[in-house]
RNA sequence: GCGGAUGUGGCGGAAUGGCAGACGCAUCAGACUCAAAAUCUGACGGGGGUGACCUCGUGAGGGUUCAAGUCCCUCCAUCCGCACCA
């Protein structure tokens, strides 16, 4: 009897060889592979199984590009600095530095329990002053490219995070760390002007194998709409009104025009009449909240009492103010066709304002519209010299018209916000700014960077809109550096997506103290060729580095655009019910007693047979004995055979074959839980075929070199007992012969009228007369009426088709 | 409201338009065992038939095709994203 598997014994015997014998060698030859995950944020309450399958789908393509001999980056590091670490350690009284500390130790703990063959030399961690000395060399050179700028503005504010909040980090007007409903206030912040990128960020994703889903996502976030800037003129004032609009083709149909309560002239334009009614808009508009402001279901406004004039035919049209329009978009300002757009004809209707279509399906007018016709195809109406033309051709052309006549301008509109950068909080890069009253914001110089984060005894956040580094008088109190005279530092920090904005830049030069990535690394070794995990961060993290990226390749840093050639979101793992995994749940799954009991390659392969990769799929315990089982048989195989000299038969050659190819298309496919299925197939046929003349060496082989990246301690364990001194991972991936994997005879499904009747064997090489003869053959007796159609598909099926 | 994904046995899931349910879990039966566990063998969508077989069946309803889980149309459900962006 064999050796029974010990999982104990064999992985540990193999993770004490790798420590020693590196199997990812750079020989200086090999081309570079740079396969990333997404780096954690060290929680406290470590990793579960669901984070374990991200971890293992980039191990599996990262050791599968090894063996097809890539040099490998597959780092590791730590998203330290933000939020999700500074609450964690408020929550248990301790210093953040410190809870980030112990997590760290802890989870990579734990990440040693996958296998997984990561480059710990490379490894980052964003609070480390020599790692986020390079974060604020970033904002220094943003600042001196115009890039970085301070502004005073209502922006985003979590209560109970007590910090400002980019665009991108409110999700349904909730906080999207901690869900609290968002408000506003109004704060000077540092900005990054992410929208001069807009064009570029849309224009790049072209160059992308990326999920469609993402960058869609990305290209909706940065909403790019074209249109034009229309003027109307105030009656009886020597004032102009700007609006932007998509639809300039429905100009005639404007029947009164819409401010954002914070216009500028909002509270201009109001008369002796309506004067308090506007104040009391403008005023009750300001102290709703995002939410309130999106739950409003009807809409409300007020009218101001004055009028604009449409330059087209001098019609003299309401300027009302309501809070559907928003005031930081297009011009803060709208011209409202009540007959061609939803929300128009919405607050028409409940203000009696006149309603006039001009353009008509089929040319004919609704008599009595009941809601708006808002499809860009139809004739022109009631428009002047425009009637009689096509909508979808005038909605083209009426922005350049527009701007013949020299009463607006063509223009496209971006969606995209600049970035708020700074966070009333403690736990984050200080921004390396300082204020004098001489000189204004003038940057710490490069050579004085990192400017550390001074140690504090209150790191709470304050509320008041200020961070908790401003109570250090000796911190903020400075010098500065360009008249000398005293001068205060800038208190906020950035946000926790600073640091991960280009961390894996970092990766391929982490010791280097003179560059944030050398030259000659970042070419050799950059960018991304695959980045892995979950799909949480499309227009967050994703979006956020890819405007790095350019921007760096703008200061000639790096010498690519795009920072992640691929891209690959893999799903969630959930509790039952498909509930997300949280501890108040109380749902999680530690994979630690899973390792423990079924070992390390068990779970790597149970982690991707659950379910399609890119799909959410719920876990399930029980089926881990699957996997283990499969395991034990695939063991024994191996075990019972390695001796036995069995020739290699050509029945042999073809399953090994046919292995190949099929482990490799669906490797190449991504298809990683049919990988696995295919491993327990081909096991199983091997099994029995090794019943009748045992299972020859080249096979057992290329078994063993298949299943390594996928069971790398078994694929180790089964190459050394096979008798090889090297590792498993010197070997090439095996390729396969198409014509080794041909069969003699093949199977022919014989239909009538497309209903199975019968199952031929016959030789591979018949034609298609012999191929139909054999099957009528077969069928004989069920052939009772007349044959109208016979089809042959090769190898596959015939159809006879009979009435 | 708009956009996307998903829908197949008791369960997780397989199927370049070509024999639906691979592979696995659970269950049942048998072998081994004093017994149990482990392991091995077999059965395992519904209905019918002693039987070789017949018949229905991939969320619902239509359609295209010799042939549809797969393509087209109309719905339904679940999940995700966006949401007054003019």
């Amino acid at each position: 009897m064999a050796t029974p598997y010990n999982h104990r014994e064999i992985e540990q015997k193999w993770r004490k060889k790798w420590e020693t014998d590196p199997v990812n060698v750079n020989d200086g030859k090999k081309p570079k592979y740079y396969c990333l995950d997404m780096f954690p944020y060290p929680s406290g309450n470590g990793i579960h199984v669901g984070h374990w399958r991200g971890y293992v789908i980039s191990d599996v393509w990262s050791r599968y590009k090894m063996l097809q001999g890539y040099y490998l980056i597959h780092p590791m590091g730590w998203d330290a600095f933000g939020l999700p670490a500074e609450n964690y350690a408020i929550k248990m009284g301790v210093h953040p530095a410190k809870s980030t500390a112990e997590n760290i130790a802890n989870i990579k703990r734990q990440l040693a329990e996958i296998a997984a063959i990561y480059d710990w030399d490379r490894e980052v961690n964003t609070t480390d002053p020599e790692f986020y000395k390079w974060t604020q060399w970033i904002f220094v050179k943003m600042f001196k490219e115009g890039l970085a700028y301070e502004k005073e503005m209502p922006i985003n504010w979590c209560p109970s995070c007590k910090t400002g909040l980019a665009n991108e980090e409110v999700v349904n007007g909730k906080c999207e760390r901690c869900g609290e409903d968002v408000t506003k206030k109004n704060l000077k912040q540092w900005m990054l002007k992410i929208t001069k990128y807009a064009e570029r960020l849309l224009a790049d994703m072209d160059q992308l194998d990326w999920p469609e889903k993402v960058k869609k996502m990305q290209a909706d976030w940065i909403g790019k709409s074209y249109g034009a800037e229309v003027d109307f003129q105030i009656k009886d004032r020597d004032e102009k009104i700007t609006v932007y609009t998509t639809r300039p083709d429905t100009l005639y149909g404007a029947t009164f025009m819409v401010l954002a309560p914070e216009h500028k002239l909002a509270s201009k334009l109001s008369t002796d009449e309506t004067k308090e009614a506007v104040e009391k808009y403008i005023y009750e508009a300001s102290m709703k909240s995002n939410v309130d402001r999106l739950q409003d279901k009807e809409k409300t406004g007020v009218f101001t009492g004055s009028y604009a004039i449409n330059p087209l035919n001098g019609a003299k049209i309401p300027i009302w103010l309501s809070d559907y329009v928003l005031a930081d978009y297009g011009t803060g300002a709208i011209m409202c066709v009540p007959a061609h757009d939803d929300r128009d004809f919405e607050f028409a209707t409940k203000f009696n304002i006149p309603i006039i279509q001009v353009i008509a399906k089929d040319g004919k007018e609704i008599e009595n519209m009941t809601e708006a016709y808002t499809e860009a195809s139809g004739i022109v109406i009631n428009s002047g010299d425009w009637n009689g033309m096509e909508s979808s051709v005038l909605k083209k052309e009426a922005p350049e018209m527009i701007e013949k006549r020299g009463f607006g301008k063509k223009t496209t509109n971006y969606k995209l916000r600049d970035w708020v950068f700074s966070r009333q909080r403690y736990w984050g890069e200080p921004i390396p700014i300082i204020h004098c009253d001489e000189c204004g914001a003038v940057p710490v110089p490069e050579e004085q960077l990192p400017l550390l984060l001074p140690e504090v005894e209150s790191y709470q956040p304050t509320g008041t809109g200020e961070s908790p580094l401003a109570d250090i008088e000796e911190w903020v109190n400075t010098t500065c550096p360009v008249c000398g005279k005293p001068a205060k530092r800038e208190t906020n920090t950035m946000p926790q997506w600073a640091g991960s904005s280009w961390y894996f830049l970092r990766y391929v030069d982490n010791k280097n103290s003179k560059e944030l990535v050398s030259k000659e690394n970042a070419e050799k070794y950059l960018p991304v060729d695959m980045y892995i995990g979950g799909v949480e961060h499309a227009v967050l993290h994703l979006l956020y580095s890819r405007f790095y990226t350019k921007f760096l390749y703008d200061i000639g840093v790096v010498n690519f655009k795009e920072p992640f050639t691929k891209l690959f979101n893999q799903g969630m793992i959930t509790g039952k019910n498909g509930i997300k995994m949280s501890k108040s749940k109380g749902n999680i799954v530690s994979p630690d007693e899973l390792v423990r009991d079924y070992g390390c390659d068990s779970l790597r392969l149970y982690e991707l047979f659950v379910g399609p990769p890119e799909l959410d799929s719920e876990w399930d315990d029980r089926g881990i004995d699957g996997v283990y089982r499969f395991m034990n048989r695939f063991w024994n195989l191996v075990m019972e055979n390695k001796d036995k000299n069995a020739k290699e038969t050509k029945e042999l050659v073809k399953i090994r074959n046919k292995m190949i190819y099929d482990i490799t298309t669906r490797l190449e496919a991504f298809n990683l839980n049919t990988v696995v299925s295919g491993f327990m197939e081909y096991n199983n046929k091997l099994i029995e075929l090794s019943k009748k003349d045992g299972i020859d060496i080249k096979t057992l082989e290329v078994l063993a070199i298949l299943i390594a990246p996928f069971a790398p301690h078994m694929g180790e364990e089964i190459w050394q007992q096979l008798g090889h001194k090297n590792s498993v991972f010197d070997n090439e991936w095996p390729s396969y012969d198409e014509a080794a994997m041909k069969d003699d005879e093949i199977e022919i499904a014989i239909q009538i009228n497309g209903k199975t009747r019968a199952v031929i064997q016959v030789a591979a090489d018949i034609s298609k007369e012999d191929a139909i003869a054999a099957g009528k053959n077969a069928v004989a007796e069920k052939l009772t009426g007349t044959i109208v159609k016979e089809i042959y598909v090769p190898g596959r099926i015939i159809n006879i088709v009979q009435k």
